[in-house]
RNA sequence: GAUCUGAUAGCUCAGUCGGUAGAGCAAUACACUUUUAAUGUAUGGGCCCUGGGUUCAAGUCCCAGUCAGAUCACCA
């Protein structure tokens, strides 16, 4: 038990207190709820015979008590509303207990209270619940935050600190109006998507988190142990290649909103663990791809805002299809005027220093192109733009392009400054992919933590055939940052990943 | 991993040159039957993140650490 302040001791007094009297703070019987704040606050027009007679139940925010009578605030999951109490009308007989103690000394802010009354609008204009009756429905004994706001809508004492609202999501939901609707609008989010794949026919799938090889991206991952096999596995990194074993097994379409966990570093846009949505199609290529992706995101923007036009700190991105698109080698031309589609390694390499890229000795031609793209454009990329053909170095999953040697047909859409999705034309030639996943394992030997294991299984599925394939991958966390408009990715996640508090049992024990 | 910033009452924050710990909200008590950041009067509430050091004296200065945030590095 923690050290008790004195507010959390009173609560508790007012507790026992409730029981001596007969108040159960925790009655295990339910409320007929029938209402809600937003409800009332939205249909009831003064005077109508609308909400007559409305349960509802929520959190008790905050009292003004005025002798015989108070207003005080409930808040439910739609919003707060205010109610109107008098003493003699929840209190009809001799017995003012309910209004004289209980209501006004031993329930405090943030006890779950339900009401029954109707609903009418005060002289000062306020849509107000009359109080008929009113029960406490469940004790609270830490005193919560208060947050005011006056009618300009300025916020008083917002509880603020990112620490305590990490750590205490619940505390920050309850006080934080706006942080509830972030996370609303993740989940629009998820449903938008969901409605647009299975609209087209594809099949949501669910693939194993736990791996004995981690494959599909460049990741350092997670290990664990399972006892009863007494072997090794791994968190993944991606579902990748289980959802094109599917495309194998005959599936036209698969997608996953896949939770990846990946062992590396942490900051403003990296949880360790974090969502991804997966999607292959059989039959279709990157090109095919790109549209779908303007079309789903455009849609996400649509469903969340009303527009695709949505603001993002400064800026406002407007998701209209159609987007920009460029080659890797014309966003380069474009934004550093050098064309370095013809270069070798070692003309890279110079034109890199030229342009005050970091550069190291172990940087491939791929490497190279990729580290130039990225110091040069990516900065430049706020609106949505997809990039296309990317070095084949960089990419050992995806087919070789068609028509243009050393690349592969892949494509990423940079939003916001930042990648949010990455697609390519899926490598279905189990010989090619073979010799992309040695040259991985090279790379692998050199030393490179993040190079790709070969996966035996894998290229058998392949072996046995795989269509043409496209395939996509969305950061599900960095796209909810930009559709809510949030500048790091806690602020979409409920619970990041933080160090432990201070360990509790060392805290000095005291009261009771 | 590097740098910078922060940690004081339940919350948001002040705290001067090193000299008895402050405010607003919240809490407690009283008054008040249409208030609304309700109001008025009074009252209580502190391991000043932890551990060392300097000093007659440390919330304040110095050193080390913990946690957090920002920036950078790393990284799909």
């Amino acid at each position: 038990m923690h050290h008790l302040s004195e507010q959390e001791l009173i609560r508790r007094e007012n507790l026992q207190k409730l029981r001596e009297a007969g108040f159960e703070p925790f009655p295990s019987e339910g409320v007929d709820v029938n209402a809600t704040a937003r409800e009332i606050r939205e249909k009831f027009a003064d005077g109508d015979s609308t909400y007559q007679d409305v349960t509802l139940a929520g959190r008790l925010m905050s009292k003004r008590i005025m002798g015989k009578a108070s207003f005080g605030e409930l808040q439910d999951s739609t919003g707060r509303i205010q109610i109107y109490v008098s003493r003699d009308e929840i209190c009809p007989d001799e017995d003012k207990t309910l209004y004289n103690e209980a209501f006004k000394k031993w329930f405090d802010l943030g006890d779950f209270i339900a009401v029954r009354g109707f609903a009418f609008y005060t002289q000062m204009g306020e849509c107000t619940v009359h109080v008929r009756e009113i029960k406490l429905v469940s004790k609270s004994l830490r005193p919560l935050p208060v947050v005011k706001k006056d009618d300009e809508g300025n916020v008083y004492d917002a509880f603020t600190d990112p620490e305590q609202r990490y750590r205490q999501r619940y505390v920050d939901l309850v006080v934080n109006d706006h942080v509830r609707d972030v996370f609303v609008k993740r989940t629009r989010m998820y449903s938008s998507m969901r409605e647009y794949l299975n609209a087209k026919g594809y099949l949501e799938v669910e693939t194993p988190i736990l791996q004995p090889l981690y494959g599909g991206a460049a990741a350092r991952p997670f290990t664990t142990h399972h006892n009863t096999l007494d072997m090794k596995l791994y968190l993944r990194i991606a579902n990748e290649l289980y959802l094109k074993r599917l495309i194998v097994g005959g599936f036209d379409g698969v997608y996953e909103f896949s939770k990846d966990f990946r062992n590396e570093g942490m900051s403003r846009f990296h949880n360790p663990e974090f969502t991804q949505i997966e999607l292959y199609v059989a039959y279709r290529d990157y090109n095919w791809m790109m549209s779908l992706v303007e079309e789903m995101v455009e849609k996400v923007a649509i469903d969340l805002h009303g527009t695709t036009r949505v603001q993002v700190g400064e800026n406002v991105i407007d998701f209209k299809r159609p987007w920009k698109r460029y080659t890797m080698y014309e966003a380069i031309q474009h934004f550093t005027g050098i064309d370095i589609s013809e270069m070798d390694e070692d003309e890279l390499r110079n034109t890199a220093r030229t342009l005050h890229v970091h550069v190291d000795g172990t940087m491939g031609k791929g490497k190279l192109i990729d580290e130039i793209f990225g110091e040069t454009c990516e900065g430049n990329l706020v609106q949505p733009t997809f990039i296309t053909d990317y070095p084949v170095e960089m990419s050992p999953l995806a087919k070789k392009h068609a028509g243009k040697p050393g690349l592969v047909e892949r494509f990423e859409a940079i939003c916001n400054k930042k990648e949010i999705c990455n697609a390519f034309s899926e490598l279905n030639d189990p010989i090619d992919q073979r010799q992309r996943f040695e040259a991985q394992l090279e790379l692998g030997k050199r030393g490179d933590e993040e190079a790709m294991v070969l996966d035996e299984d894998f290229l058998r599925a392949l072996e046995y055939g795989m269509p043409p394939t496209a395939g996509l991958g969305i950061g599900m966390d960095r796209l909810a940052m930009i559709m809510t408009n949030q500048p790091s990715i806690q602020d979409v996640l409920f619970f990041p990943q933080m160090k432990p508090e201070k360990d509790p049992s060392q805290v000095k024990e005291t009261g009771e």
